[in-house]
DNA sequence: TATTGTTATACTCTATAACTATA
DNA sequence: TATAGTTATAGAGTATAACAATA
């Protein structure tokens, strides 16, 4: 890795990840609707995935302070796509879980970034891809 | 590519770049000295790539808006890193072009990101890394 | 009129620390 | 004592709009 090859790594790293907020912001009307943001998206993408979860492990999975969390999680209540039960084991924890509206915003949410991620990837082929997405998942 | 495959690229772009943070930050105590912040230290290994440039080809090259470019150039300005001349040809135009410190201070921080690429990028083998990058590039 | 660069302002994302209620 | 979650606050990073000087 020649110091050009760290500045490259850098830039290109930097310009995909302004290039996908770019293109998330104006394109995604549906999800602009709701103002949850990229954040808000991915906690309930990882909600619809696992289903109902404790706020600290959403924040240790997400890799975000719990105090963030609970913000997000307050933002995403009052909005209605996620509920809070009472664990019984535990008193101390409150599982969050998707509500319907939230499950069929999370479908728009999928949706809408599988189309610009489509349109960001275009440039590479379907076996690029796949290995670009497995050196991804090494880091 | 399934709602998973993009999920998962999502989640694995945030936490590269997340960890990319995470291992600048405590690490860099050569960096932390300075406080340039990760698009300063961007900017420098720009203008030492590049001589001299205006402003506003700064603010484009970076994709940040040119009132942000403004207060960043102040702030390296401030910590002696880079120096303005008036450009002879246009009189609204400041060159914005390295000092010799800030020509030392790039080295380090070169030398610093290096070594935390060095560090995440270890888990791919060579040929992976130049396909990583090269993906990259074409995005 | 259009462009370079500046200032002022506000909004989002994030981390830290102090707190509560349970365990 | 330790953990789950909350609140308050402060600091980055960013975008928008209004402006001055020059083209």
């Amino acid at each position: 890795m020649t110091p050009q090859d760290i500045q490259l790594l850098a830039r290109r790293l930097d310009r995909l990840m302004r290039r996908l907020n770019a293109a998330l912001h104006p394109r995604a009307q549906a999800m602009d609707k709701e103002k949850v943001g990229a954040l808000g998206g991915m906690v309930l993408m990882e909600l619809a995935d696992r289903g109902p979860l404790p706020l600290a492990v959403l924040s240790a999975e997400m890799g975000r302070d719990k105090s963030q969390m609970t913000r997000l999680v307050q933002m995403l209540e009052g909005k209605g796509h996620v509920a809070r039960s009472a664990d019984a084991k535990d008193r101390r924890v409150s599982l969050i879980a998707l509500t319907p509206r939230g499950e069929a915003f999370v479908r728009d949410v999928e949706m809408i970034l599988g189309e610009v991620l489509e349109e960001i990837l275009s440039p590479l082929g379907e076996a690029e891809r796949r290995a670009f997405l497995a050196n991804l998942g090494k880091l």
